[in-house]
DNA sequence: CCAGCATCTCTAG
DNA sequence: CTAGAGATGCTGG
């Protein structure tokens, strides 16, 4: 990535989650590390060496991240985890028919109503649409948050240095929309989105799509998918009807503008490995361990 | 029309 | 076990 331009934006807001943003830089190494030696188990001595901590700092710095020790993050993120979640996943295919609402077991999952924008509305490319934005701290890393009236329309992850590009990523998608900056406007959705303690049914958070047909029926069936549960690309291309579209859901999974909140982290190849994710593979498994800590 | 994809399956070694 | 090829459907230009 193109990492150099400078600073862009002001520095937001050092109170408030200011202890959780900081502590995804180190969390986001030790994952690093994990993934590329978890051949040869790491030691939680020797990860706390390679980001400047002692053992008992980093365990309790990453139990307080994730909810999880480092090592059972890194049972988390494994392959036999992976295609437990599948496994788990696949009875509740076929039973909860709602959309991003209840079933049992979602008691901890963020409850979201969405509306998708017409084909129309889609094709001018955001023409007359007037978009909100900011940067927010959240658990894995900075957060740009997009909203309109009509509820929150993107949200993509970049690491500091990057605003710009992560700006110039989201913007394009809807080049002909007026951007207006404005945290305050943002801020809300920022602090409920990555509070689980705020994630209510009684009060939903408004979502609205922005794609094509194809894609929006794709985010719709990744909004079903509960919390600590994964689909694989061709069950979901089986769940909308389009059983050998699985390619074409992968493609659309990907061009999903609203990460996090419309779970694309939570669609894994049929091995059950996490076989890309646009804001990066590592985000991809901090997700994932992280939401493994929610679930249990 | 065509190239580019966050896929999957099958085959051959 | 891996590597490569072919089938595949949607998207943007």
């Amino acid at each position: 990535m193109n990492a150099q331009t400078a600073i862009l934006t002001k520095d937001i807001t050092p109170l408030a989650t200011s202890a959780e943003g900081g502590d995804y830089d180190k969390v986001r190494r030790v994952i690093e590390k994990i993934s590329l030696d978890y051949r040869d188990q790491p030691s939680l001595e020797t990860l706390a060496e390679a980001v400047g901590e002692t053992p008992t700092g980093l365990q309790k710095l990453f139990t307080r991240w994730a909810g999880l020790s480092p090592k059972a993050f890194l049972q988390a993120v494994t392959l036999d985890h992976a295609r437990r979640l599948l496994a788990e996943g696949m009875p509740l295919l076929e039973a909860s028919l709602e959309v991003g609402m209840s079933g049992p077991g979602r008691l901890h999952d963020l409850f979201v109503t969405h509306e998708a924008m017409s084909p129309g509305e889609h094709k001018s490319r955001g023409e007359g649409l007037v978009i909100r934005y900011g940067w927010h701290i959240s658990p894995f890393g900075r957060a740009l948050v997009m909203v309109t009236d009509r509820g929150l329309a993107g949200l993509s992850f970049n690491d500091p240095g990057e605003d710009r590009a992560a700006f110039a990523d989201m913007s394009g998608r809807w080049p002909n929309a007026t951007y207006v900056e404005d945290m305050a406007a943002t801020a809300p959705y920022a602090a409920r989105i990555f509070d689980p303690a705020r994630w209510r049914r009684d009060e939903p958070l408004r979502v609205v799509l922005i794609g094509t047909d194809f894609q929006v029926r794709v985010w719709e069936a990744l909004l079903k998918i509960p919390l600590g549960c994964a689909r694989t690309y061709s069950s979901i291309a089986e769940e909308i009807g389009k059983p050998s579209a699985s390619r074409a859901v992968g493609a659309a999974v990907g061009a999903n503008p609203v990460s996090f909140v419309v779970p694309c982290h939570r669609a894994l190849g049929k091995s059950g490995a996490l076989t890309g994710y646009h804001w990066g593979l590592t985000r991809k498994r901090a997700i994932l361990g992280w939401e493994a800590g929610k679930a249990a």
